[in-house]
DNA sequence: GTACCAAATTGGTCTGACCAATTAGCGGAT
DNA sequence: ATCCGCTAATTGGTCAGACCAATTTGGTAC
């Protein structure tokens, strides 16, 4: 019947995006595996009968889309797809907008704790371990002062590798891409981690809860956590309305769902 | 040990990059405005003191990151941020990895149904009548056949302008994403729509929740509609696992936000 | 075996050229 | 004066060759 695969609707005459969908093909296909080098841009341009301008343009925005990186007078190279950085086009977008960190905090407030929640249901042993490594490395960190960027980079950490925990690839991208515009932000507006001791015994219980297989605990304590750090950034930072809004929608999920 | 290889952040050597870097401010600070035509290629290479190519791969990355189309003999021109497709790297990670369809509807369902209850305190009523003119413009296709492009186009105007009535342009971004890898998947693996009068008459719950103010309700009728859809095409392509555990975990938020 | 240096490799950029799609402008027909 | 149609200018898309800069590689001297 009518499974019209109509294909390409533009034939794009873009050249660069034949080029992507090649290599993508030839990633899927197994030819490359993570970490290994692709061939170099001359190459790939006689092999695809191309100009070497395309091959790049093509790399480029597989570079943006966080899979490959290329190393000046090395090669490009498949990465890891749980690599903990990304470009992130979003973080480009904060530079053209500006102002969306309260959006951020929102996103984040409402999809890392049921995120949590399933990492404690599906964490294998070994991500359960990576966590407990994460956070024990937070501790000297969130106790020292002059380690505000140690500090921060071990947040970004910790919060993907609940992520990866939760077993969901397409999560942990997106994860990714809150952190990296979070990080961004910060580039932008500065940054101030205050009452950081406060956010390491959190991230210990959350950590404790996904390790007790326990989602409803986990999705509690990540739901704490991430407003009690918001409501402080931004109390510091900016006053922004958005804050007496997220006071009110806790107790609407709340009743919401508890009628089923 | 570990080749250790620590990615760094900072003043990449890369010429095209500060291209992408200045276009951002300038955007930023109002020089462009949504819609515009950015200078020529040529103009930008000579304003900016570069070569030709690197504008066109700074271009490339704004291109992906959905900030800036190009359109062949005309130029390139700033997007409204609003618009309702962007080019997503999340969907090339599809075209590299294949198999994420099942996290990416746990996604949605994790992330669209919070979504909706905000739509449902923030909606201007500019956006409440823009969903209930799509909502009105689906009957007709999801009553006929033979519209299934038309079908599936609808439903993802759909959900983005709930994520739009959000009010939150970080979850527009992510919403947009996430059916734009979903838009690709089924290039990959072929559509099926049918129940399509039953996902017509959820659209339709879920508009009359937002309408209403309700978030409590627009949450519900949103999660159940994802969960209904989801299970029907999970069921029909291919069995996954994943559906047993998805059945488990809305009690265990239930539960979990009972307590508050 | 190690340390060091030079050549080969590879990404990054520039220039100039040509093609292709679009748009602007002009001239003629109505 | 308006509209139509054709041409020329503009603009993105691609290619080829060249050069620079960072890295890797291979050999040589110690």
């Amino acid at each position: 019947m009518a499974t019209r695969i109509v294909v390409e609707p533009p034939t794009r005459s873009r050249l660069h995006h034949h080029v992507v969908v090649k290599l993508c093909d030839m990633i899927r296909e197994g030819q490359l595996r993570p970490g290994e080098r692709l061939p170099s841009e001359r190459d790939l341009a006689e092999q695809l009968q191309v100009g070497r301008s395309s091959v790049r343009e093509a790399l480029r925005v597989l570079e943006v889309s966080g899979i490959v990186a290329s190393r000046h007078g090395s090669g490009a190279y498949l990465r890891d797809l749980d690599q903990h950085d990304v470009i992130s086009p979003l973080a480009l977008l904060l530079g053209a907008t500006g102002d969306i960190v309260g959006d951020l905090w929102e996103v984040r407030i409402m999809f890392e704790p049921p995120l949590a929640a399933r990492a404690a249901l599906r964490a294998t042993d070994a991500e359960i371990e990576a966590l407990e490594r994460l956070v024990a490395a937070q501790e000297p960190l969130f106790a020292n002062p002059d380690t505000l960027e140690a500090c921060l980079a071990a947040d970004r950490e910790f919060h993907i590798a609940i992520a990866i925990a939760s077993r969901n690839q397409v999560a942990v991208r997106v994860v990714q891409m809150l952190e990296q515009v979070l990080h961004e932000s910060r580039r932008h507006f500065g940054a101030s981690v205050a009452r950081r001791w406060q956010a390491y015994e959190q991230h210990l219980e959350i950590m404790r809860a996904i390790r007790a297989r326990e989602p409803h605990a986990a999705h509690e304590c990540m739901l704490r956590h991430l407003q009690d750090v918001e409501a402080h950034i931004v109390g510091q930072l900016l006053d922004t309305p958005r804050a007496a809004i997220e006071a009110v929608l806790p107790e609407i999920a709340d009743g919401e769902l508890a009628n089923a």
